[in-house]
RNA sequence: GCUGCCGUGGCUCAGGGGUAGAGCACCCCCUUGGUAAGGGGGAGGUCGAGAGUUCGAAUCUCUCCGGCAGCACCA
């Protein structure tokens, strides 16, 4: 007897094992025709697998959002899988997962594919949804599949087969003459797929992704319910293109990049503006919440890096400074660089660009006796660090070989652990939504497999984040295994406007490098302790910040970050008098503005401005200028609005200051 | 770093073995116009760099450099 229990609390009985397609067919022929997969006991199963034992079933649809989406992605892949195969001979085949968005493959043929192909490819997909070929599940044994694989030329599949766990039945999807080893569930027949799909994009990646194994051609595609669901994710995509930082950055002259300096930015008059105006706000904060502000040096002796244990780790990441001592001053650099790499003796020495700032804060905590009477002792440093990223990793401010941390170092007893990272996350999501950002959530990095530091340590160290992190009343999401090898850490995750994830902020908790670079402080019984590290950065880099705030605002900034405020436009220049004493006034309040008295039409100044999306441009023609008025035109508005200039004044302050003005 | 694609005025792009094109931006002139492009004129490029093929290369080939996408990396 087999007894199916479904959502509703029915139960269905069967005196032979029974499918879901068959379940489905009973209760009703227009839930069989939708049916997709069933959910067996909270697993998804094909519709044809027979369930021989009592389980609780619910049959899955395309309402079912997430499971159907994944099913399909994953039919999806296949069909592409197949049609490439049919129309690439000697392509072989290696995995095809779904995705958030949609669905690769990973191909493996000598030459390369070309997007040109995808046109051929989809044309192919399409026909084979058209066959409507049944997807049937085959339980093959290892031996078998490994055969079968090795006969058909498939190597990466063939050796596949053998990292499949024991004891678990290996699947094969047999759709037509194609077959894939695959762990499924697929629907009943390539028809049920449709058509709402399209291939995006072609990619390298590795075997099994690890870079020293052979690379792969990925195909990616997107995959959804319905035509309706595709478009909208293609304008998702669109959007999300507009708001490139990169685009805007250069549209709203904030910065550009160029080769010379490959991965540092040059900072135009206007995103320097926007920078210091994060930076005064982030050292404003800083120094409420009271933290102290130091600055440390960017060259740094290779000695100080071979304690903290960097020169070992990163050495190949960093970037490193020859200099010979023994060359007099008089020497021009050509000559001091030659005789510097030409030379063997003890005279040169090693100095690295700082990656991080940490181990230099251990500097100046070293300086002087310290009590405990001065933790927690919590240093701050907007620290200039280079570290020498892959030069396929640099992406526009996003990431950067030269880059400024809002970083801090924690200074404190092992009791304050919870205490201070309580207090940081209060800090951190005041400043968030400051900036903008209502939602974020935290991960929660536990141990790795290799470590520093006594189980003893690990476990009063995760007790005391986990929990503060839970009293702070956030949604913490397990990440185990990937703290860093010296501390558990927490990661902030923020979500911009549109619904992408930013990791910016972070906080580590780090038992070693104080032992490592010996710091210590006098503690209440009179003897010497080591202080615990907490390595902590709200923002993450200003350069990636901005981006982030770039794109999340689409280059709208609210009042406060925008680097010119407001423009005063006059409508001819018999009002270039009036416009600059209202632009003097708005400059008085603190306001950053501008005049735009150029010969041009209003129409064409409210154009240009709007582009270069000026939170407010303040028009005046004759009547203003008798009135003693403005009309206000505000960024996103159709309309304006005539407002007494003192009125005007006081409004955009306000909104001017932001929260300075608090 | 790896794989693929791409490099033509400031920007967006067309062209393509026979001495470089458009629109926008820029400069000058006319226009002083009430809420998202007024009109006219002008200037601006050794077509990413180097080598090769050719009578002739921006165009074809190779090498390098850079950009983009993904992968790998991210203390």
């Amino acid at each position: 007897m087999v007894a199916i229990t479904l959502p509703d609390g029915s139960v269905r009985s069967y005196d032979k094992p029974v499918t879901g397609g068959e379940v489905a067919a009973e209760i009703g022929p227009g839930l069989a025709k939708a049916a997709m997969v069933v959910r067996v006991d909270g697993e998804l199963w094909d519709l044809d697998r027979p369930i021989d034992h009592d389980v609780e079933l619910a049959i899955v649809t395309d309402k079912d959002e997430a499971a159907a989406l994944e099913v399909l992605r994953h039919d999806c892949a296949h069909v592409l899988a197949m049609a490439v195969q049919e129309l690439f001979p000697g392509t072989q085949i290696t995995f095809g997962p779904s995705t958030d968005d949609g669905f690769y493959y990973d191909f493996h043929r000598e030459e390369p594919f070309s997007t040109e192909d995808f046109e051929a490819i989809e044309k192919r997909m399409g026909e084979i949804v058209d066959r409507n070929v049944p997807i049937q599940r085959e339980i093959w044994s290892r031996d078998e599949v490994a055969a079968y694989f090795k006969e058909k030329g498939e190597t990466f599949k063939a050796e596949w087969v053998w990292e499949l766990p024991e004891g678990e039945d290996i699947t094969m999807y047999r759709q037509g003459d194609w077959i894939d080893l695959c762990r499924g569930p697929h629907l009943p027949t390539t028809g049920r797929m449709g058509k709402a799909f399209k291939l995006m994009k072609l990619a390298g990646a590795y075997w099994r992704g690890d870079s020293r194994n052979p690379q792969l051609q990925r195909i990616y595609g997107t995959c959804w319910r319905n035509e309706k669901e595709l478009k909208a994710h293609l304008m998702r995509i669109e959007e999300a293109e507009k708001r490139d930082h990169r685009k805007l950055g250069r549209e709203m002259n904030l910065f550009h990049l160029q080769e010379e300096a490959r991965g540092s930015v040059f900072w135009h008059p206007k995103g320097w503006e926007l920078y210091r105006t994060c930076e005064r706000y982030m050292r404003m904060r800083l120094e409420e919440a009271g933290y102290v502000e130091v600055k440390t040096p960017q060259l740094v002796d290779r000695a100080l890096w071979e304690r903290s244990g960097h020169w070992e780790k990163f050495r190949d990441h960093m970037f490193i400074a020859e200099v010979d001592e023994s060359s007099s001053a008089s020497e021009s650099a050509e000559d001091i660089v030659e005789t510097a790499s030409a030379s063997t003796d003890g005279n040169v020495h090693h100095l690295a660009l700082k990656p991080m700032n940490c181990p230099c804060h251990v500097q100046i905590f070293r300086q002087g006796i310290k009590s405990y009477r001065e933790l927690p002792l919590r240093m701050a440093e907007f620290g200039s660090c280079h570290r020498y990223e892959p030069s396929g990793a640099l992406h526009g401010l996003m990431r950067v070989r030269a880059f400024t941390q809002d970083d801090a170092h924690i200074f404190c007893t092992e009791d304050q652990i919870e205490s201070e990272t309580k207090i940081f996350i209060d800090l951190l999501s005041s400043i968030y939504e400051d900036f903008g950002f209502e939602e974020f959530v935290i991960k929660f990095s536990d141990r790795p497999e290799t470590r520093a530091g006594s189980d003893e340590t690990w476990d009063k160290a995760e007790t005391a984040l986990k929990g503060a992190a839970l009293a702070a009343g956030a949604d913490l999401i397990m990440n185990p295994g990937e703290g860093a090898f010296y501390g558990p850490k927490l990661e902030f995750v923020l979500r911009d406007a549109i619904g992408r994830d930013w990791q910016c902020g972070t906080l580590q908790v780090d038992f070693v490098l104080p032992e490592r670079l010996d710091a210590e402080y006098v503690g209440e019984d009179g003897e010497r302790h080591r202080p615990v590290m907490l390595h902590r950065a709200i923002l993450g880099s200003f350069e990636r910040f901005i981006g982030i705030l770039i794109e999340n605002f689409a280059g709208r900034m609210p009042m406060w970050l925008a680097p010119v405020q407001a423009v005063v436009a006059p409508i001819t220049n018999d009002q270039d008098g009036y416009a600059e004493q209202v632009a003097k006034t708005l400059a008085k309040a603190g306001i950053r503005v501008e005049t735009d008295l150029r010969n041009e039409k209003i129409n064409y100044k409210i154009r240009e401005h709007s582009h270069a999306k000026v939170p407010a441009i303040l028009v005046v023609g004759a009547r203003e200028a008798e009135d003693g008025t403005v009309a206000m035109r505000r960024l996103g508005g159709k309309d304006q609005e005539i407002v007494a200039l003192q009125d005007a004044t006081d409004r955009l302050r306000d909104e001017a200051l932001g929260p300075f003005g608090r």
